[in-house]
DNA sequence: ATGGTGGCACCGCCA
């Protein structure tokens, strides 16, 4: 069966509601993950968002900050939302897809939201960022208790807040040192990947090489002519599901939409068995 | 070298 999944850190779901249905009408997800929805699940617009297309709908929200809510037209099953460091953060979401799939397990998609880390990129002086690295090495530990299961099928997206490559920020050099670039925060999210042999189905679709982008700072005026942009939403899958994204693209034109995220969403469409 | 913007809660925090 074939699905567009999408994902948008969204900061604010309830003053971006208006965004959401213009980019559902626009472009049609099956599934939609959230980030950054920054409200409590009571004032999560759930009726709102079911009038749109979305009869299922999980929320795992808190009080003004962070967030994740997973959309579907498709129905799935709540599968776990994680306090993945222990913080009583509300940063994850997964949701077992058994809509999508003939097969006995569905796949299970995971929705994520990785600290932004804070300024000042030395877990000695900055708390949040200590914290943004515990998680990631939280992350990596969880994942790889998952292991020796070949056929695990399993989807993650979310903002993990890194940029990997040197292509996925607008100057290597420049942002060695700035917080999502940082080599301790590549290195921990390279082993997040590795723990579960994770496909980066982005980087599937568009090579290593060419600069790719999904998140450009308020703090520009001229976002585009500028392009000081970072990739900090992602798409993975486990290797069972290496090739059933058939599709993958970034969209920036709704960072042009008036009073927008910062982040653009990401869409790919899955053909699975 | 600096400051540039935005949301939510509430008089600052987080991004």
């Amino acid at each position: 069966m074939r699905f567009r999944l999408a994902t948008w850190n969204i900061n604010s779901v309830r003053l971006r509601l208006d965004l959401v249905s213009r980019f559902v009408k626009a472009h049609r997800p099956d599934v939609l993950c959230l980030q950054e929805i920054k409200c409590v699940d009571d004032k999560f617009p759930e009726l709102e968002l079911r009038t749109l297309g979305f009869p299922h709908i999980a929320v795992a929200g808190q009080k003004g900050y962070h967030g994740v809510a997973t959309l579907s037209r498709l129905p799935f099953t709540l599968e776990e939302r994680r306090d993945i460091c222990g913080r009583g953060h509300a940063r994850h979401l997964s949701v077992a897809l058994d809509g999508v799939s003939g097969q006995a397990k569905p796949p299970v998609l995971h929705n994520i939201y990785v600290p932004a880390g804070g300024d000042v990129p030395d877990p000695e002086v900055n708390p949040k960022f200590r914290h943004k690295l515990d998680f990631l090495e939280a992350m990596e530990a969880w994942f790889a208790s998952m292991r020796g299961k070949a056929k695990n099928r399993m989807i993650l997206v979310g903002d993990l807040n890194v940029a990997p490559l040197p292509s996925d920020v607008w100057s290597h050099k420049q942002l060695l040192k700035v917080v999502s670039h940082t080599p301790p925060e590549t290195e921990r999210l390279t082993r997040v990947m590795e723990s579960h042999d994770w496909v980066d189905v982005m980087r599937r679709h568009v090579p290593a090489e060419e600069k790719l982008f999904t998140w450009w700072s308020y703090r520009n005026r001229d976002w585009r002519a500028s392009n000081r942009g970072r990739r900090l939403d992602h798409i993975w899958t486990t290797p069972a599901l290496d090739g059933a994204a058939v599709a993958m693209k970034v969209l920036d034109e709704t960072r042009d939409w008036p009073r927008t995220s910062d982040h653009v969403p990401v869409i790919a469409d899955f053909e699975i068995e």
